[in-house]
Parts: structure tokens; sequence; C-alpha cells
DNA sequence: CTGATATTCACCCATAAGGATGAATATAGG
DNA sequence: CCTATATTCATCCTTATGGGTGAATATCAG
């Protein structure tokens, strides 16, 4: 199976924490303390969902100095993403199939009735 | 927060004998013998896959005697889908503006040239 | 060199995931 | 009633999450 990275990508996103860390990443490159100050968990708490998103490849490090900037990297969505729609687009279509046979029904009952 | 269906939404995707369960649910309703037959792992493993996806509703259970035919419900996916394409969407306007203004350092370099 | 700052590493703890096995429950079919 | 089938429940094991604390490492500022 070549799902390993898609395995590591939603499991990143399935944690608030983890999902608040890339939304304060839209607003730019971050360090791991500027990170961490909203949350009410320990720095190395942040660390380490820091890791588990690189993991996936959906944070990026720049290392200067002591300092270590973070930033988004949003490649990793699309297989995500991908896999979400064919599953939406799949069920939309048998909605699409059911609403057509009530229609159908529609029509036959109509035409009987006439 | 109000994040938990989000949480279990993701996490339930995020393996992928899980997803295997939902693409084999495309083909229809299955019974959990069914669905357990094509993996090499034990049924009762299955069974709790199954339980993992319930608790994210991806997956609705209808019971006819003995058996318990398992379907697919998508619903739970545009939630996730939102969030993932909002994302994207930020990270395909930020590349817009980097093109952009590649674009305008290319130009500038031509005015500059003649 | 010394002290402060930024991060991680090494552990510890509790809980959950993912797997297995064996027993229990419910129902179908003689 | 008896037996086979369909599923879950109760455990047990291993590994991974998500959290914490304290020490180690690296770098900046005097």
């Amino acid at each position: 199976m070549h799902s390993a990275g898609l395995d590591h990508t939603l499991l990143a996103l399935a944690d608030p924490t983890r999902r608040a860390i890339i939304a304060r990443l839209e607003a730019g490159e971050a360090r791991v303390t500027d990170i961490a100050e909203p949350f009410s968990i320990s720095l190395n708490s942040v660390s380490k969902h820091i890791k588990l998103l690189e993991r996936a490849d959906l944070v990026r490090r720049r290392k200067v100095g002591r300092e270590h900037f973070l930033s988004f990297n949003a490649a990793p969505l699309d297989e995500a993403a991908r896999w979400i729609e064919e599953k939406r687009a799949f069920w939309t279509s048998r909605l699409d199939a059911l609403e057509q046979a009530l229609l159908e029904d529609d029509a036959k009952r109509k035409r009987k009735r006439k």
C-alpha cells in the first residue's frame, strides 16, 4: 500500500492543537516558543506536536542560530483532499441517482394518474 | 472547541484498513463478515475498526436478525473537506502572490535591461 | 567566561489504537 | 432442542499519543 503518507497526514490533522498550529502558521513563520504561547500546555508538548506535523511534512523547519522557524507546507493536503473528494463525488453521484429514481417514480405515478 | 467531530472523522480516515473498508462500502451494503474477508486480520479487529468508523458517523449499521449491514455515510466528509480546502485555498493564494511578485520582478529586470 | 534564552532529549504517566484469542449472545435452520 | 452462523464482549499484549518534569545542548548577549 502507498498510504503511509496519507496516514501521517490525516493523523496529524486529527488533533485540534495541531490544526490550531497550522492556522497559526498561516500568519507566517513562527518559532516554537511563539507557537506554544497561546496554548496552556507545555513547550515540550508543543514540540512533540510539531514533530508529528513534520513527519507528515505539513511543517518545515528553518534553523537560524538557536531559533527554529516553522512554516506550513500545504503539499500533503493534496493527497488527502483528493481521497476525500473522490468519496464525496461518489456519494454525490449516488444521491443524484437516488434523486433521478425518485423523479422517475414521480413521473410514473403522474402517468398512471392521468 | 467544536472539533470533536472533525477529530473523529480525520482519525477514522487515518488508517489504510478503514479507508479500504470505506472503499468496499462503495460497492454497497456489506455485513461485517463480508468486510473482513479480504483482510488478513481477525474478524474482531475489523469489528473494532468499524466501531471507530461508526463513532465518526462514517458508517451506519442496519441490523437484520443476526446480520449487521453496514453502509457508508459521506456527510462527515463535508467538514473535513471544508477544513482542508480552506487551508489549500490559503496556500494557493500565497503561491499566486509569490508568482505575482516574481513576474513583477521579471518585468523590472526587463525594464532595466532596455 | 557567565548567564539567559530556545529547543530538544530522556524519562515517566495515563489512555487509546491495533492486534489476537476465547467466551458470550443472538438468531437461523433443521 | 440442537447446531451452526454472525457479531460482540472481555481480556491481554504491544505500541503510540498526549501530557508532564528535569536535564542536556546550543546560541546569544554582556
